[in-house]
DNA sequence: AAGGTAAGCGGAGGATTCTCCGTTTACTGC
DNA sequence: GCAGTAAACGGAGAATCCTCCGCTTACCTT
């Protein structure tokens, strides 16, 4: 039965070879153009790899699987999202006090992923734990979780962060928004609500 | 590209033949059986058409797709849940004051999820939106609004029961517990406090 | 109770994902 | 340089999901 079978996460890091790199970079590349050009729904992974000129074997050793290899896009789409939290101005960066950083960060969050719904939506449904295995997600809760622990000393933030980033899951966005046709400023909202209470 | 198409919810509600009634309970009583006895990851659509004597074609026109099919299979398993907060002792049921019955509600839904985990999880991966189309979701999230909007007649209940139920989305549960080796009680207390926060 | 019709049925086949393993290639130590 | 080895490559093929459409059947109307 060869419908799903979670990649094992290798843990030693072996430092790959020169021609592996030069294959991830090229497919990297062409997935990025094929979902551009056409929609991630129509991606195909036999394609991926012709266009990369590559075989299929090469994507799959390289990406494990196509939720994989779709949150590797969307990571480096995000890269300046994720240098701007990290580093840039406040409120978003460092400077603003923990309260109005956290709100800024959700928000923008928010923003991204109502951006990026399509290609997140695809990665989630392809992979139970890509989102949190291979995706920016370890980034982003360790930085809510630094922030939260600031704010409620008390509490368990680790947990905290992983409730308060749980809404964004891609199914459930997406369904608030266009089943449930809630606006983005509402969801905003809602957030505002929630960190009001939560964060004191 | 048929890898995925989502079927459109026909408005109209026909009332549905009598040996299409007789396919459906023949369908869900195989799948059923062939969870139990080989597990979800094993179920094949070919597989559960054979065991329940009709085509393939039939189990689509039915359940429209895989993920659609195991959600039928988990609501049948969930029905006495669903009538204990519905209706049953308190504090589950209706009796306690609104903040007791929010808090059994979420305790008794962490632990359905962590023995269901599996179902959820599979169900979960098939389709983007099965779980809030066709699960029970909606009636719990239905269930969970009337009970914040008694306690908190301010906020929007409508979002923040979303937001409360968003932690239990299978894949971030399963990560906590497997990946990161959360306890089940180490949740339940994430669970309290939020809720400490939330209902005052 | 007979005829018409909308709904249901079945299973072959298209499309896709991922695995497997024999062959090729980059790096290391001498 | 050169040989040895671990890693990477490629693509045929297995397994699976879901669609399509010609045939069949239950239900309603008269």
């Amino acid at each position: 039965m060869p419908r799903k079978t979670l990649p094992v996460a290798d843990g030693g890091q072996a430092p790959e070879r020169a021609d592996a790199a030069e294959n991830r970079r090229k497919i990297l590349a062409a997935a990025a153009e094929l979902i551009e050009a056409r929609g991630v729904e129509a991606l195909s992974m036999d394609e991926v790899a012709r266009a990369a000129g590559v075989g299929v074997g090469t994507v799959y050793r390289r990406f494990g699987d196509r939720a994989t290899l779709v949150y590797a896009v969307v990571d480096a789409r995000e890269r300046d999202f994720q240098a701007a939290f990290l580093g840039g101005p406040a409120p978003l960066g460092p400077g603003a006090e923990p309260r109005a950083r956290i709100r800024a960060f959700l928000h923008a969050l928010v923003d991204r992923t109502e951006e990026q719904l399509e290609l997140l939506l695809m990665a989630e449904m392809d992979s139970a734990d890509a989102r949190f295995k291979e995706g920016s997600y370890a980034l982003y809760q360790q930085h809510l979780t630094l922030l939260l622990s600031e704010v409620r000393p008390d509490a368990d933030a680790a947990y905290l962060s992983d409730a308060l980033l749980a809404p964004l899951a891609a199914n459930l966005y997406r369904y608030q928004r266009r089943t449930r046709g809630m606006s983005v400023a509402r969801i905003k909202k809602g957030y505002d609500d929630l960190l009001a209470q939560v964060t004191g």
